[in-house]
DNA sequence: ATAGGGTTAG
């Protein structure tokens, strides 16, 4: 009673009373702990209950597997995997399930994979973990393959289920899939709970349909804070404000209260809409109306909203004075506004703080700060970068494109020649830049680094996945049909301004999904109006 | 009076 209210103190009180402890009074002590947050309490009294008791409960390690996934505590968390096998409890489907959990959520795919893969039975929540493991360790396609061979072994999807396979299309960006998915849903005539009907807007929306997501919202007859949030953020990312604001005002009216997710959302939508005073009126409503302290995403979304409207000084000492700690993306929201306007002083200092901090992607910051050197003419500076990143034997990440045709993947890597048809591609390619040229394109060079002749550089913006994808989409899919692709970074300005081009001759809608946003080109514009 | 899986941003 005194742990389903909360009241752990009091618990644990009548807890040290009990003389003669057996496995249930344990199991809902250290769960109390879990249930309130106390991973101390919740580790030290399961430390003890190990100690008493001769073996521990298939009740209670599930508890504690299940407070080292929310805190990612490895650690413990292999600790107590390790105490697992010694009583032989490894194949007991409740402590399994949440083994391959803790390592999925601590990123450790390969331990949920062996783990999964030495079960000998198989239950729905077993598979459905495994699932959510994929996805979340960045293998969504894997996902939907073990979903398929769930169905094979006969086991019934549930809500909870789908909402795993949802995400995974959500991840991969992959309409058709999505579709097929969405259609199985409402042919099982699975009860549409809140949780799954946010994740198919979210669904819809990271696969370039904002109209489809609208309709599952509009469908819904209960909504959260989490719903709503998804549908204003879907408008953000692509690049529709005003409707994002309106959203807003909506979930105002209904007198649902927004969280400091949903003004991250919102925010974000004003930033990518050029909406700056719009913005800015909301960053302080949310401090004022809503008691939402910001945290470093709120400011990352004002450094951003000023520096793409050019005003730099507002922005860096906005970031000057903030209280709260720096990470890596509020230094590069203003990193790639330095970059928009070219101001190279600030770029250094705003690159300098950022390697500070020892980034996972300093590749990625050194070549941006690297495309500003080039834009200013400062070769040497470029050069000089280049080599700081041999030596430090950093990489580009590799830029990769996908298009789905056929109801079938096809990746695009640079580098990678593994694609079937790649030759006959690249002789389309050479086709279609000579038509885009005529019609006005030009290639922007500029965004090659490599200190090579002009020749070479045009060469290696021909070998842009984006390109590639497009040009197999536009043979491989019927005319006038829209091309829809999904790629790990940002568009390069070349590509974006060649996307443009063959929205324009080839009459087609093209619909980038890149690292941060949607792009709609139409007609030779596109959607973010060149701003991201 | 006890056990494993779910949604929004970046």
């Amino acid at each position: 009673m005194y742990t389903a209210h909360r009241a752990v103190t009091e618990a644990h009180g009548l807890f040290c009373g009990i003389k003669e402890k057996n496995s249930m009074s344990w199991s809902v002590m250290v769960g109390g702990f879990a249930k309130n947050g106390d991973c101390v309490d919740c580790f030290r009294t399961f430390r003890e209950y190990i100690r008493s008791a001769d073996h521990p409960d298939n009740y209670t390690l599930p508890l504690v597997i299940r407070v080292c996934r929310d805190t990612t505590d490895l650690q413990m968390g292999r600790l107590i995997h390790q105490i697992v096998h010694k009583f032989g409890l490894h194949s007991d489907p409740f402590v399994a399930a949440a083994l391959v959990d803790m390592y999925a959520k601590c990123k450790v795919i390969d331990d949920a994979k062996t783990m999964f893969d030495t079960m000998l039975e198989r239950d729905l929540v077993t598979w459905t973990v495994m699932i959510g493991a994929q996805t979340e360790c960045g293998s969504a396609n894997e996902a939907l393959l073990l979903f398929d061979r769930m169905q094979e072994e006969g086991i019934v999807p549930d809500s909870v289920a789908m909402v795993n396979v949802v995400n995974a299309c959500a991840k991969l960006g992959a309409m058709h899939k999505a579709r097929l998915v969405h259609d199985y849903i409402s042919g099982k005539k699975f009860w549409l709970t809140v949780v799954l009907g946010t994740a198919m807007i979210d669904m819809y929306a990271k696969c370039g349909c904002v109209e489809s997501a609208r309709e599952i919202f509009d469908r819904m007859g209960i909504k959260n804070v989490v719903t709503w949030s998804a549908m204003i953020a879907a408008y953000g990312y692509h690049g529709r404000g005003r409707e994002a604001l309106d959203y807003f005002s909506m979930m105002l009216m209904t007198g649902m209260v927004p969280n400091s997710i949903t003004f991250v959302s919102i925010l974000y939508a004003c930033s990518h809409s050029g909406m700056v005073e719009d913005g800015l009126k909301l960053f302080s409503l949310m401090q004022e109306e809503y008691g939402v302290r910001p945290n470093v995403k709120h400011f990352t979304c004002v450094v951003d909203l000023l520096g793409r409207a050019g005003r730099l000084d507002e922005a860096s000492s906005l970031i000057k004075n903030m209280a709260i700690e720096k990470d890596e993306g509020l230094w590069g929201a203003l990193l790639g506004a330095c970059r928009i306007y070219g101001h190279v002083e600030l770029a250094e200092e705003a690159a300098r703080s950022l390697l500070e901090l020892q980034p996972e992607n300093a590749g990625h910051h050194y070549i941006l700060l690297a495309n500003i050197y080039a834009r200013a003419g400062k070769w040497k500076d470029v050069a000089r970068i280049r080599e700081l990143m041999t030596r430090q034997r950093l990489k580009k990440v590799p830029g990769w494109t996908c298009i789905e045709v056929d109801n079938k993947i096809h990746q695009f890597t640079i580098g990678d020649h593994s694609h079937p048809q790649l030759k006959e591609i690249y002789e389309k390619l050479k086709c279609l830049c000579n038509k885009l040229e005529l019609a006005g394109y030009v290639p922007d060079t500029n965004y090659v680094l490599h200190d090579v002749d002009e020749e070479c550089k045009r060469g290696i913006l021909y070998t842009h996945s984006e390109k590639l994808a497009i040009t197999f989409g536009l043979s491989a899919t019927p005319e006038g049909s829209p091309i829809r692709i999904t790629k790990n970074l940002r568009v390069c300005g070349d590509c974006h301004t060649f996307i443009k081009y063959v929205s324009l001759v080839a009459n087609r809608l093209v619909i980038v999904r890149d690292a941060n946003r949607f792009h709609h080109f139409k007609d030779g514009a596109c959607s973010c109006g060149d701003y991201w």
